[in-house]
DNA sequence: CTAGGGTTAG
């Protein structure tokens, strides 16, 4: 019998598939009020004024600050409206408010250099030499060519790393022998980006403004993207809100790399806001900023705001680019959207895009964590019949994806395609996701062997791996080979975390005697509180205040995804030590902490219990709660029960966590209760109003 | 990386 909730694989594999969308709401009200309110609400705080360069403008903040009052005002209810925006500025005396310039900043032409050849292998000498300023001015002695401004430009260019443009940079300086525009500026800001060099940026930034060297859109977007890139963000919006203060406007690229710092840093509300602003100053966003939109929603499991992205897109008439639909493709992932996912990429392959490696893992992720086996195979299928690009990330995926889905053969025939494949190695993914389905299947000869050929390639086991094979050993009733893989893995550095002290856990409340005491040991050296508790649970003489502040304490020092695994494998610890009554005690107190929401829910027609994400013990706890609780109403007949009662299992989608259905079914058996398993509906155990009633009456007539 | 923005893994 397999506890539903404490198995590794439902610890590891359920995906977080949120359908929280208080974020839309937020983002969409947001975006409701910004079409709204310009013409009745103060617009000299949205009003970015451009014709007077002299005086200061507000900062961003500052600006930002009058709409988030502005939010707040508003009533909760309003109704969502994703229709296109409107620009119903009509306020006469103001100008109409522009955030960004709608040109693009021009490049300058390309000047045709005919020594290009000669130049290009003088940087190259350059980039190599050693780092030594020595060294480096012993390559400049042969300059083939004078170092006019296209030559040292062009040799600027092709220079790398950071350390090596810095040096010629200087030079040129010192050489003295023309001005150095801004364009020099810029394409060393850019090298010092790729070596993450943001103090040495600023000091150049700060160098251009001492000597009056004009700061561009170019020169804006490479700064705020190098912050962006060392997660200065704060420095980020620092510098946009320093370009308006000189007067420059932002353009479309500068604008959407600022887009994409409030995206980073998960400000749904800012990046609505600022996209809002830009769409009624004129502008028509790009396939980039919506890239960013759509990466913003992902993160945030937002379907609505990800449906706004494809509306917009849609009324402005700008196609998606691959990069689009790969980002929306995850972001449907991540609002638990897999057939809205499939759809959509359907609609990019019509469209005549092709996808790519990235497009393809997130699909296959998606269908994966769904437990769609049908689509990820075809899937796969498809991907090798047209020959679609492949890496080792989405080779790793497809191999997380047979773990999602119990595909041992599909997983262990691309596991030795890997291995022998010249463009793709096994790494530690690969053999974690390897572990993992042995650890759900339970072949516990397979997990070793590859247990033991990881420490023979040098591949070290990660905190999932270890938890894998503590599931599948536990299983496996192989308590001394558990002890030996946590201990090495220990050794060699596994820090513990919640979600293997729930693995354990839930060994310890499948084991007696000796094995359980071993596994407690290794528990012991991972988290002693858990320890103590299971051994106050199992001490009759532990009060009920006692037991119930304590677990309050360890829940509140228990991450987040680990606390409802952690109440499962507690209160089948109770009951399989014979404490009944305490396993009803930590039921209630979990639903107290809310670790089982929704765990009744009421229609005037029927009532329901819900115990999919419960443990065997715990749903045969909480059943039994719930029969006395009909018992007691029918009997002081202070309620009317519903037509129909009904108690909903799951039907176990999982390959390998049936087991619920069927430990409840014998469990409903036991106690002679009237539910019976729905034919239609697989997973739901159904009882009548009058079924219930006369079993509680025989049952009390049989008491008296 | 040929002066600037966006996307892949328990």
């Amino acid at each position: 019998m397999a506890a539903k909730f404490s198995t590794a694989l439902d610890i590891h594999c359920s995906i977080p598939y949120t359908s929280d969308t208080k974020s839309s709401r937020l983002a969409i009200r947001r975006f409701t009020i910004l079409c709204n309110n310009s013409t009745s609400k103060s617009p000299k705080n949205v009003n970015l004024d451009i014709d007077s360069p002299r005086k200061q403008t507000p900062s961003l903040s500052e600006q930002l600050k009058p709409l988030t009052n502005t939010i707040l005002d508003d009533p909760p209810n309003q109704p969502r409206i994703l229709s296109k925006p409107k620009s119903t500025w009509v306020n006469p005396t103001r100008p109409k408010p522009s955030v960004l310039s709608l040109e693009r900043q021009k490049r300058s032409s390309y000047t045709y250099i005919p020594q290009i050849r000669d130049l290009k292998n003088f940087a190259r000498r350059l980039s190599e030499c050693h780092f030594s300023n020595d060294a480096f001015l012993a390559v400049l002695e042969d300059i083939p060519h004078p170092p006019t401004r296209n030559n040292a430009l062009l040799v600027l260019n092709s220079l790398r790393p950071w350390q090596k443009s810095i040096l010629f940079f200087n030079w040129i300086k010192t050489q003295n022998l023309f001005p150095l525009e801004t364009i020099f500026y810029n394409v060393v800001m850019k090298s010092l980006r790729f070596g993450r060099q943001f103090e040495l940026i600023e000091e150049l930034a700060f160098e251009m403004i001492d000597s009056g060297v004009e700061l561009d859109n170019i020169t804006y977007s490479t700064i705020i993207t190098c912050a962006k890139r060392c997660n200065l963000f704060d420095k980020a919006v620092e510098w946009f809100e320093r370009m308006y203060k000189t007067g420059l406007m932002p353009d479309e690229v500068t604008y959407s790399a600022v887009l994409d710092v409030y995206a980073q840093l998960g400000k749904v509300e800012e990046v609505m806001s600022l996209y809002e602003r830009g769409r009624s100053s004129g502008w028509t966003p790009d396939p980039v900023a919506f890239a960013v939109l759509a990466k913003v929603f992902g993160a945030a499991g937002d379907y609505d705001g990800i449906r706004f992205v494809l509306q917009e897109m849609k009324s402005l008439e700008v196609q998606p680019n691959l990069v689009v639909y790969n980002t929306l493709l995850e972001a449907m992932g991540k609002a638990g959207k897999p057939g809205l996912a499939r759809s959509l990429f359907e609609e990019m392959v019509d469209s005549g895009l092709s996808p790519d490696a990235k497009t393809l893992t997130a699909l296959i992720k998606i269908y994966g964590k769904a437990r769609w086996a049908r689509d990820a195979l075809d899937l796969w299928e498809r991907m090798k019949l047209n020959g679609w690009p492949m890496d080792f990330i989405l080779y790793n995926t497809l191999l997380s994806m047979c773990a999602d889905l119990g595909l041992e053969e599909e997983a262990e025939t691309l596991f030795d395609d890997m291995r022998k494949s010249d463009h793709c190695r096994l790494d530690s993914w690969s053999y974690t996701a390897m572990l993992n389905i042995y650890g759900s299947v339970g072949n516990a000869e397979k997990a070793m062997a590859l247990f033991e050929e990881m420490s023979k390639v040098g591949i070290p086991v990660n905190v999932m791996g270890c938890t894998c094979l503590v599931q599948c050993f536990g299983r496996a009733k192989r308590i001394d080979d558990l002890v030996k893989v946590f201990e090495v893995s220990v050794q060699r550095g596994v820090k513990p975390d919640d979600r293997l002290c729930g693995c354990l856990l839930s060994v310890v409340s499948y084991c007696k005697g000796d094995d359980a005491d071993k596994v407690l040991a290794c528990l012991q050296q991972a988290n002693p509180r858990l320890v103590t508790f299971v051994k106050m649970l199992e001490d009759e003489s532990t009060s009920y205040e006692i037991v119930k502040e304590e677990f309050r304490s360890i829940l509140t020092n228990t991450s987040d995804d680990a606390r409802r695994p952690f109440c499962n494998c507690l209160i089948d610890i109770c009951r399989n030590r014979n404490r009944a009554e305490r396993a009803h005690e930590l039921l209630y107190l979990g639903t107290v902490y809310g670790l089982y929401p929704g765990l009744h829910t009421k229609t005037p027609e029927e009532w329901r219990l819900n115990v999919r994400a419960l443990s065997v013990g715990a749903a045969q706890t909480a059943f039994e709660e719930w029969m006395r609780t009909l018992a007691r109403i029918v009997q002081s007949e202070e309620e009317q029960l519903p037509e129909v009662l009904s108690a909903n299992t799951g039907a176990g989608t999982h390959k390998f966590s049936q087991g619920l259905a069927n430990a409840f079914a014998s469990h409903v058996e036991k106690l002679a209760a009237p539910f019976k398993q729905s034919e239609e509906k697989a997973g739901f155990f159904i009882a009548t109003r009058e079924d219930v009633v006369s079993w509680v009456q025989s049952k009390a007539a049989a008491a008296v």
